[in-house]
Formats: C-alpha cells, sequence, structure tokens
DNA sequence: CGTAATGTTACCAGAATAGTAATCTTTATC
DNA sequence: GATAAAGATTACTATTCTGGTAACATTACG
C-alpha cells in the first residue's frame, strides 16, 4: 500500500503530544503510551531512537521521563520520519544509482528524484510547532 | 525504506519501453523481459496487471504481443504506480481514517492528507510521453 | 538499598516481497 | 487440423520485513 511503518506513525504521535504541553515539559513514556496508544512495551526503542537522533532528550531514573530535545516550532515531520524510514527516497535507484544499471539513461528516475525532492520539501515544511497548534478538541490535550 | 516495490518499477520499464517505439507498435513480452533486465517469468504477471487496468493492449496468440492501450501522452506514471502500490495513501488514516481512533482530533492526518495529494498532483504530471522524449542515448532505443 | 524510570537486546509469528515454475488458453500460420 | 508461438493463470518457495512481546541492564533519586 506503500504507506510509512506503524513506527514512524507512533513516533509522531509521541512528538504531538509533548508539543502540546508546555514547552520543556516532561513525562513519562508509559504515560505517553496509554494516553496515544501505543503498545507500552514498543515506545522504548522509539523513543530511545528519537533520542539518539536529537528529538528528545530523556532522562533517566526514578523521576526521569522524556521532553522535546528542541522546541516543537524546529522539529519537522520529515526529520521523525527518516529516523525510522531512513532518508527519503521512493525508488531504489533514488538513493543509490548504481543499483540499477539502466539508470545512466533511464528518465524514469529523473522524475522519482523530483517526486522524493517535492515530499521531502512538504514534510520539511510541517513543524510540530504548527501541527500542535491546530488541535481543536481540548480533550485530545489532557 | 519507504519505496515502491519491485513490480512497480518493472512495470514503468515496460511502459517506457513501448513509449520509445513507433506509436502503436507491438513487441513481444519476451523481448522486452530480455531489453530492460526483467526476470522472464516476471513479466507476465506485470504485463497481466497493466493490461487489466488499461493501460496495454495484448494480443494472443503467434504473433501477437503487447502494445500500449493508448497514446503515451495520456498514460501517468500515477496510473501505472497505483496499478501495482493501490491507491497513493502515505499514512494507514488516510485511505481509511477509521482505522485509527486518533483520527478524529489528529492533525498529523491532516499532514498526511496533504503530502499524499502534492505527491499524487506530481507523479499525474509526468506522462509517459514526456519521459519517451527525454531520452538521448540512442542506443536504449533499440 | 529499593524503586522508578529509560536503554538494550533477543526473540517470535505472521505478512509481504521477489522470484520460480508449471500449466492452460488463444490464435496465426502452414 | 496440427503445430507452434504467444499471453493468462495459478501455485509454490525462500527470504526478508513488520509489528509486537519479553526479559534484562542501566541510571538516578531518596
Ligand atoms: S529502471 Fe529507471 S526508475 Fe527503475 S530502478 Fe532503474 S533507473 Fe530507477
Ligand atoms: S495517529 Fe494521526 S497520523 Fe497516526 S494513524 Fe492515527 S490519525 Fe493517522
Amino acid at each position: 500500500m506503500f504507506t510509512i511503518g506503524r513506527n514512524t506513525d507512533y513516533a509522531s504521535r509521541i512528538v504531538l503530544h509533548l508539543a502540546c504541553l508546555e514547552p520543556g515539559a516532561r513525562v513519562t513514556a508509559a504515560d505517553i503510551a496509554s494516553r496515544r496508544l501505543i503498545p507500552s512495551a514498543f515506545i522504548r526503542r522509539i523513543v530511545s531512537r528519537l533520542s539518539a537522533v536529537g528529538v528528545l532528550a530523556t532522562v533517566r531514573g526514578s523521576g526521569g521521563g522524556i521532553a522535546l530535545a528542541r522546541p516543537a516550532a524546529q522539529i519537522t515531520l520529515r526529520e521523525v520520519v527518516e529516523a525510522f524510514e531512513g532518508p527519503l527516497s521512493l525508488n531504489v535507484c533514488v538513493a543509490s544509482p548504481a543499483i540499477c544499471p539502466l539508470s545512466v539513461t533511464c528518465p524514469v528516475q529523473q522524475a522519482w528524484v523530483g517526486a522524493t525532492q517535492h515530499l521531502a520539501a512538504f514534510l520539511t515544511g510541517v513543524t510540530f510547532g504548527d501541527l500542535a497548534r491546530e488541535i481543536r478538541d481540548p480533550q485530545s490535550v489532557p
């Protein structure tokens, strides 16, 4: 169906949740997991990777939790997606042209490069600051 | 890596190959397979589906072959992609919002809807007529 | 030390992918 | 009509990917 994986979606839920709170607020992963319907044993790896990428800042130990590493307005959807899906590349030959012997003269490749760039530009333009501001239903920001 | 499947890519090779020939030219599947590096036993299913979708017209029996069902300028990359990947939907909730309980208030979904529409528009704008015209190396049009 | 939290690793079942192969149907031609 | 050349259809396999679970390790507070 050509969609992003669940990991990526879960990651966006986590970042969105934090973006809706007070700037700098710190919450436990288990809390987010229950509120955003993320399998509890799953969220560990996701948070781990997001912090490795520099999107989240975590504090271990009792009283710890997770928070945004930067203001939500500086975190793009593209960043979150690429943290789990790798660099955007709608066809294999976009990321590594050498993989296909036809790539030298293939006009379709050019089309995929263009499509990938367009998509990348769009996702770069979406920040979690914008997304958090679009929330209408206060119920979802407990 | 979030890319299209090989089937889809093979399909675009086939359509491109036909688009580079004289309009209405008919060629055997085995011929395309060998020239465009497509596994010979693979091309059957691909051609079959492309003709079911109305992109290719096939003629069975001795002396038969496959040809474009319409002028190349009227066949878009999007059509070929959707024939194998299904309707474009960069996240599961774009095609079927009911699948996610959060979709009612989720601003991320709106972002994915937008991204999907942008991508769809781009791919609709790419026709195989244009692609065939971009071929520079005459070697690839034997 | 005990407890609460994240970090890391290993594991598993099921689905999807890429590819192979065999068999059936149609049809031009001799 | 026999034959052979083509596409149509179906079934199968091996490998990888995915979504998910579980267990254990690490850190920090009090
Ligand atoms: S045939 Fe063209 S589009 Fe397909 S993988 Fe090769 S270079 Fe890319
Ligand atoms: S959380 Fe939002 S983006 Fe993710 S599946 Fe649900 S509605 Fe779609």
